[in-house]
DNA sequence: TTGTACGCGTTATCAA
DNA sequence: TTGATAACGCGTACAA
């Protein structure tokens, strides 16, 4: 019914329990001989390990972290959220997640958070700072499994990245607003912060495919909102009062803002925001926002976990887990 | 380290192991002193079960069949690779997944699936029958858990649905066609059949979004192209012959037709088809498809699975968990 | 009504 | 370099 189990293995292979788990989790010690006798019987049996066992056995609990930014509006809370649901669910399975609040851009927090970290995993979404890649380095090189979450370190020893393809989503922004926009005119585009990689990659992949497929509209400067609502909203009423937008791409955060702003406004631009919030989906609802793009914090959750359980316990884990679906929220279509 | 056990819970209430046991599971047969004892103990612990332990000692493996129409083309061969896929994984965590094949619209064929299946809980595509209904009321009965998987059977005593709300997707992609077509002109929509659930869903939405926002727009009557690559190609051609067609919604399969069909066209619609196949997204690539709708089978098959599971450790399963996101693919967004 | 003792598959300790 | 043997947390015959 259950397989075969270590028992077989060493029946098979004549030799005691203890040397088949030797050669299985390759502690040494072993003479080739016996190794080679064990594995022909793990071939021949094929044995798999059970991992309950396993775990229960050496009364194994993973300790994941989670250090990503504190704040009880937007994005990250609804990050935090997703991580307070899973928390229940991941206890029964033995796994506890441990969420360590930091503050956005204050790296100095971040490098002493990631510094007193005591668990097998940890997820970290923080600021592209050479400490922090620094950080990363050294608890790889304590033991400490280490993946990003929405916001990548690619030059760090971090060895998975959960979250989206962010040149993609700039990308699909832009073929909307070119597709839902006939005339000609002029498009603003707001990151939080220019310096943020994943607010860069975006804009990026937005002005290419402007470039290549929507020569009739013309692409203003990037302006900077720092992801704060009063800055935004100014932001997009200055540019308003010296010529009708017609469309506006918001990178990060500062939706409320936003919504004043294009609800002030005399002709309504083409809106397209990141991440679904009661702010965003209520401007989807009466029409403020024409489209949202997110990124399921929930799914990010799982895929973390999925990805930290998946590397402390010595399984491949392919890029392709951490990718994250860029959700396209319109009208029609808010959950 | 790893929480309280039955033997903290047994101390503290002062009773055997096999007494905790029995309230914990209640087997009956503890006076209710001791009941209250042990009750009072668990709640002073914060004990929780563990359930690798639990299923270890009791040898369990869970057995989950996938009742799914067969075909190495389209939707469902995706849904096959993605049970594949999943497979391994699940097979360490204890949990035998069985495929069990049918034929699309034989019902007579889906009921002898369901009629002689051996397992723990069942994820069922299959059509909405009276008499497949009747045999989910006997599987239910049998104490197998049963859940409809992409095509719901509402009326039916499953305990829940893994897939899209297609109403919205009908919803969306009116939206989206609307929001194209700046100009008047007609709309095909393609079925694979009318009596399907989920495809008459998609219409239904599809309408009413016309009908409420985008009245410049003309709906023909909807056809059946039974999910056959030929029909499509000859209904699409046949409606352009008649005038010329300014949006196409396909709703169910035979993509490759349709291609076929709009590439022939003299002015080129705007098309809207559900599910990411090869065929879809080389229409994407091609520009001749403008936007995918798509239900991802590897979500779906992971949502399924946590369902049943929950289901059969005697979890309360929300009706959220089910919920596949709408995944909107243009050529800008390919994954 | 209550309790004891053993098995589940794996790991870890100790002695040989 | 090897091999018994005792845990791990839970379920369950069987005995009391």
């Amino acid at each position: 019914m259950s397989g075969p189990t270590v028992h077989d293995v060493a029946r098979t292979a004549q030799v005691s329990l203890a040397t088949v788990d030797r050669v299985l989790n390759n502690r040494g010690g072993v003479s080739s001989k016996a190794e080679a006798k064990v594995k022909a019987a793990v071939a021949q049996t094929g044995y798999v390990r059970n991992m309950a066992a396993a775990n229960l056995s050496r009364r194994r609990v993973y300790r994941f972290c989670f250090v990503v930014p504190s704040g009880d509006t937007g994005f990250v809370a609804l990050l935090q959220a997703a991580l307070e649901r899973e928390r229940s669910r991941l206890v029964e399975e033995q796994i506890l997640i441990q969420i360590i609040p930091t503050h956005a851009f204050d790296v100095a927090g971040q490098v002493a958070a990631l510094r007193d970290l005591d668990c097998d995993a940890v997820a970290i979404m923080a600021s592209e700072a050479p400490e922090i890649q620094e950080e990363v380095s050294r608890l790889r090189a304590s033991g400490v499994r280490v993946v990003t979450l929405v916001a990548d370190l690619p030059q760090s020893d971090r060895e998975a990245y959960v979250g989206l393809d962010n040149v993609a989503a700039g990308r699909t922004a832009a073929e909307f607003m070119g597709r839902f926009l006939g005339a000609s005119g002029e498009v603003l585009m707001i990151a939080g912060s220019l310096s943020s990689r994943d607010h860069n990659e975006r804009l990026m992949g937005f002005r290419r495919v402007m470039q290549e497929r929507f020569q009739h509209l013309t692409l203003l400067p990037a302006v900077e909102g720092n992801d704060d609502a009063q800055s935004v909203e100014r932001l997009v009423a200055e540019a308003s009062a010296a010529r009708p937008l017609v469309g506006i791409y918001a990178i990060g955060a500062g939706n409320k803002g936003l919504v004043r702003a294009v609800q002030k406004a005399d002709a309504k631009p083409v809106t397209i925001v990141h991440e679904l919030t009661p702010t965003s989906r209520q401007g989807l609802r009466d029409g403020t926002i024409d489209l949202v793009l997110d990124q399921d914090t929930s799914a990010a959750v799982v895929a973390a976990v999925r990805i930290m359980r998946d590397l402390t316990e010595g399984r491949e884990v392919s890029a392709e887990t951490g990718k994250i679906r860029l959700n396209i929220f319109s009208r029609e279509n808010i959950q």
